[in-house]
DNA sequence: ATTGGTTAGTCC
DNA sequence: GACTAACCAATT
C-alpha cells in the first residue's frame, strides 16, 4: 500500500506549499479545495488542499501526518479556487495569505462549511448504480440505508434520517464505501433565490434599453462590458434590470462597489426592486454577519451579493452576472499584504465562470477605456441624462491677482449668496480635512514637523490638535514658536474646518453641514447629516471627497472647488486621472433634479490644457489626451509596471537592499525591462520609517512577469530580507 | 546565576 | 508570521 501525500496551502508568509502524510484514517481523501487540521511548528494549522500526491516533494523523513480533515468537499467551487491560485501567482503573494484574505475569519478558524440544517445525505454516483444484491447485502442497515437514499435524488437532512431509524454510524460506513456523501446542497426550489420583483422596473431610454438587452444577450457567456454613463444617466437601473433577468434564468448576481459607496440607500434600493435575499458584505460587518452572508451566496439562497473590494471571493453556487460599479474607484486595489485589484479579479473571474461582467462608471479608469477601444470590453454608452435633467455648466475664476478671503474669491461668494437666495444648497468642495495643513511661526519661520513622518501635521480646530495624517500621530500644538519663542504662530492654508468657520461667519443664517471623515466618524452620523441635508432647503455643505461619492442632494446647484491646482501637478503619472475623476464626480452633484446646475472652479492655471479640456470637451477627450501621454512614456495601460517597496527604520538599508535587488536582477536577463532606481519614496520618512522604492517597466506584459516570478525567490533569500519590511506590488495604482 | 533582549533559522 | 535556540549583556 502506497503512502499519498497532501499538498497544503497554510497561512503562512512562506511563498511555498507544504507536503503531509495522508493519514490511513483519512479515507477516502479530503478532496482537493477542503480544510485540513495539521500540525506546523508547534503550532496546529488549517490548511486548503491543493493536491493529493502520490509522491513528496520534500524529505520524506521530516514529513508528518496531517491531523484531522475538517470538510468532506471543497470550501470554494472550481472556478473561484482556480482564481485563488492564479492571484496568487499573478500577485506574486505566498498562496496560504491568498486563501486567507479570500475566506471569511470563521471559516480559517475551523467553523463548519454549512449552517445547521444545511447539510444533507445523499447516495453517490456510484451509490446510485451499486449492485443490491452484491456485498452489501450482508451488511442490512447500509443496504436499506442507500435504498432510502437513492429514493431520495435531492438529498436528506439528518433529522429526517434518524426519524427512519438510520443512524449516523451506518451514514459513516457508507461513506467509506465512497457509496454515500455528506454536502451542503443548494436549497430545494422554495428556499432558492426568487425571481419575481417587488416593485415594477422603470422604463427604460433607448440608449439604456440597449445596454440592458447587450447584457442580457450575452448571460452564459464571458464577455466584459463599459459602461460609460454620465452621472444621472441611469446606471443603477441598467444594473437592476439586467440582475432581474439574470434571477430569471436561476442565477445570482455579484455586485462590487466601492467603501465608500455601500450605503443603507444603495442597498435599500435593491431591497425595493428585489424579492430575493440579497447578502451584503463589507468591512462594516462582523465576522459573524459575514459568515452568513457567504453562506447565503455560496448555498444560492441569496440571489443578489453585493460587497466591496474583498467580496470578489464570495463563492456563488450559479453564477450568472458581475457587476463593478464606479470601476475607477481606488478603494478597490488593496494597499497591503496580498494587494490584488478587485476590478481586474472581477474580469478574470467572469472569464473562468464563462459569464458576463459590466463594469460602470461616469469617469472610466484610462485602462478600462483602452481597453474598449481594443475591442476587448464592449462599450455601452449612456449620454443622456435621465428625465430632463440637464448638464452642469462649468466656468472657471481665476485665482490670479484677485482677492481672496480665506480661499473665497468675491465672485464666488456672490454666486453662493445668490444660489441660497433661491432656497437652493451649495456645495463646497475640499479635499483637504482639518483647519489648515500648516503651522507656521510668523517671526522666524519655523513651521509644526511631524516627528516620524517627512510631513507638516495638520492643525485641528475642534478638539485643538496637531494631527498628523500619515501616521496618526496627535498632540497638542504647541502655545510658542519652539525655535523662537514667539507666540505668533499662524495657521497657513484651508481645511474644511477652516471653510466652515468662515461660512458660518458669512453666511450665519444658513445652516451648514460639513460631511468627511472627522465629523462622520460616530455611528449613524453620515445617516443623521444626509437626512438633515435632505430635509434643508437653503444650505451649505462643506465635505472633502466623501460628498462626492455616491450620494444624492437633490437641492445642490452650485458646486464650488476651491482649489484642484495640488491634484493636477502630483508627482503620480495618475494624479492627472485622479483629478479629472474627482472634478467630475464632484460636477455630478450639481443639478441632478430638473434645476439646472452651475459648477465653479477657483484655480490658479485656468489656461492648463487638462482643467480646459476637461470641461469645455469632456472627459473621453480628456482621455484620450492623458492616453497618448502614457503611451509616450510606456505607461500602464501602454506598458505594466512592478514597484518593489522597502523600508526600515535605519536610513540606508532600504536603498542598500533594493540594491541588492537590483544586482540579482542582473543575471536573471530580460533586458527589455526597465529598472528605475533605488529610489526614496516621495515621502522618504513615514511612521518613523524609510522608505525607498524599485520600479520595473515593460511594454509587454510576459518578459516583466518571467522576470518577477524569477526575482521574487532570489529577494526572499537575500541576507537582508529579514531586517527589512519589502513587498512587490504588481500593477501599482500610486507610486508613494 | 538569572533575566531580558536581540538574532538567525525553521516551519512539510 | 510564530516560534525557538543561541547568544550576549546587564542586573541580582
Amino acid at each position: 500500500m502506497t503512502r499519498r501525500y497532501l499538498q497544503l496551502a497554510l497561512p503562512s508568509p512562506l511563498r511555498q506549499t507544504f507536503d503531509y502524510i495522508l493519514p490511513a484514517k483519512m479515507d477516502p481523501p479530503p478532496p482537493v479545495g477542503a480544510r485540513v487540521r495539521v500540525p506546523f511548528g508547534k503550532q496546529s494549522l488549517l490548511g486548503i488542499v491543493l493536491a493529493v500526491n502520490e509522491q513528496a516533494s520534500f524529505d520524506e523523513a521530516k514529513l508528518r501526518p496531517a491531523d484531522e480533515a475538517i470538510d468532506n468537499e471543497p470550501v470554494l467551487p472550481d472556478s473561484l479556487f482556480r482564481l485563488l491560485r492564479w492571484a496568487a501567482n499573478y500577485y506574486q503573494h505566498p498562496v496560504g495569505e491568498v486563501f486567507d484574505t479570500a475566506l471569511p475569519v470563521l471559516l480559517r478558524q475551523g467553523e463548519p462549511l454549512a449552517a445547521p440544517g444545511e447539510t444533507r445525505w445523499q447516495a453517490t454516483r456510484l451509490g446510485q448504480l451499486y449492485p443490491l444484491d452484491g456485498t452489501i447485502k450482508r451488511a442490512p442497515r447500509q443496504l436499506a440505508a442507500l435504498v432510502t437514499l437513492r429514493e431520495h435524488p435531492q438529498g436528506m437532512i439528518p433529522p429526517l434520517l434518524s426519524g427512519l431509524g438510520i443512524d449516523r454510524p451506518t451514514l459513516l460506513a457508507l461513506e467509506k464505501k465512497g457509496l454515500a456523501e455528506c454536502v451542503t446542497q443548494p436549497p430545494p426550489a422554495s428556499e432558492q433565490a426568487n425571481a419575481s420583483l417587488r416593485e415594477p422596473p422603470l422604463s427604460l431610454s433607448n440608449e439604456q434599453q440597449k445596454a440592458v438587452s447587450a447584457v442580457i444577450d450575452h448571460l452564459g457567456h464571458f464577455q466584459p462590458f463599459l459602461l460609460f454613463g454620465t452621472t444621472g444617466s441611469g446606471k443603477t437601473e441598467v444594473y437592476l434590470q439586467a440582475i432581474a433577468a439574470t434571477l430569471a434564468r436561476g442565477e445570482q448576481a455579484l455586485v462590487l462597489v466601492p467603501e465608500i459607496g455601500l450605503t443603507p440607500q444603495t442597498v435599500a434600493r435593491f431591497r425595493a426592486r428585489f424579492q430575493t435575499e440579497i447578502a451584503v458584505l463589507h468591512s462594516g460587518r462582523n465576522e459573524r454577519e459575514r459568515m452568513d452572508a457567504w453562506r447565503a451566496a455560496r448555498s444560492g439562497r441569496a440571489g443578489i451579493v453585493i460587497g466591496t473590494r474583498s467580496a470578489v471571493f464570495t463563492p456563488l453556487a450559479r453564477p450568472g452576472l458581475l457587476i463593478v460599479d464606479e470601476e475607477h474607484d481606488l478603494s478597490f486595489k488593496q494597499h497591503e499584504g496580498f494587494r490584488y485589484h478587485a476590478r481586474d479579479l472581477a474580469v478574470r473571474r467572469a472569464q473562468l465562470e464563462g459569464i458576463p461582467i459590466v463594469l460602470g462608471s461616469a469617469t472610466p479608469a484610462l485602462e478600462s477605456l483602452a481597453n474598449a477601444t481594443a475591442g476587448r470590453y464592449e462599450l455601452l454608452r449612456l449620454r443622456e441624462r435621465a428625465a430632463g435633467a440637464q448638464e452642469p455648466v462649468f466656468k472657471l475664476i481665476d485665482l490670479r491677482h484677485q482677492p481672496t478671503r480665506e480661499g473665497f474669491t468675491d465672485s464666488l461668494l456672490k454666486a453662493m449668496a445668490a444660489t441660497l437666495k433661491k432656497d437652493e444648497q451649495v456645495l463646497v468642495f475640499l479635499n483637504r480635512r482639518g483647519y489648515a495643513p500648516v503651522l507656521l511661526c510668523h517671526d522666524c519661520g519655523w513651521h509644526a514637523q511631524c516627528r516620524r513622518c517627512d510631513a507638516r501635521p495638520t492643525l485641528h480646530r475642534n478638539p485643538v490638535r496637531l494631527h498628523c495624517h500619515h501616521c496618526g500621530a496627535e498632540g497638542p500644538p504647541p502655545r510658542a514658536c519652539p525655535s523662537c519663542g514667539s507666540t505668533d504662530l499662524r495657521p497657513i492654508g484651508l481645511g474644511t474646518e477652516r471653510v466652515e468657520d468662515l461660512l458660518r461667519v458669512q453666511f450665519p443664517d444658513v445652516p451648514l453641514f460639513r460631511v468627511d471623515r472627522d465629523s462622520t466618524r460616530r455611528k449613524d452620523a453620515l445617516t443623521n447629516l444626509t437626512t438633515a441635508i435632505h430635509d434643508s432647503k437653503a444650505a451649505i455643505l462643506v465635505g472633502t471627497q466623501m460628498l462626492a461619492k455616491g450620494h444624492h442632494f437633490p437641492r445642490v446647484t452650485l458646486v464650488a472647488l476651491l482649489d484642484m491646482d495640488g491634484g493636477l501637478f502630483g508627482a503620480d503619472f495618475r494624479a492627472s486621472e485622479h483629478t479629472a475623476q474627482l472634478i467630475l464626480q464632484v460636477a455630478g452633484r450639481a443639478g441632478r433634479a430638473e434645476r439646472p446646475g452651475l459648477v465653479l472652479l477657483q484655480t490658479h492655471q485656468p489656461e492648463h490644457p487638462l482643467i480646459h479640456e476637461l470641461i469645455t470637451q469632456g472627459y473621453p477627450t480628456f482621455a484620450e489626451r492623458a492616453l497618448a501621454e502614457r503611451r509616450l512614456l510606456s505607461f500602464p495601460p501602454h506598458g505594466f509596471l512592478v514597484l518593489i517597496r522597502a523600508e526600515a527604520t535605519q536610513a540606508e538599508l532600504p536603498a542598500a537592499f533594493l540594491q541588492a535587488i537590483m544586482d540579482a536582477a542582473e543575471s536573471l536577463g530580460h533586458p527589455e525591462v526597465q529598472r528605475w532606481g533605488p529610489v526614496p519614496a516621495p515621502m522618504e520618512r513615514r511612521a518613523g520609517r524609510f522608505r525607498a522604492h524599485l520600479l520595473l517597466q515593460c511594454p509587454q506584459r510576459a518578459p516583466l512577469r518571467e522576470l518577477v516570478t524569477a526575482l521574487v525567490p532570489l529577494i526572499e533569500s537575500l541576507p537582508g530580507a529579514r531586517k527589512v519590511r519589502w513587498s512587490v506590488d504588481v500593477d501599482p495604482q500610486d507610486l508613494s
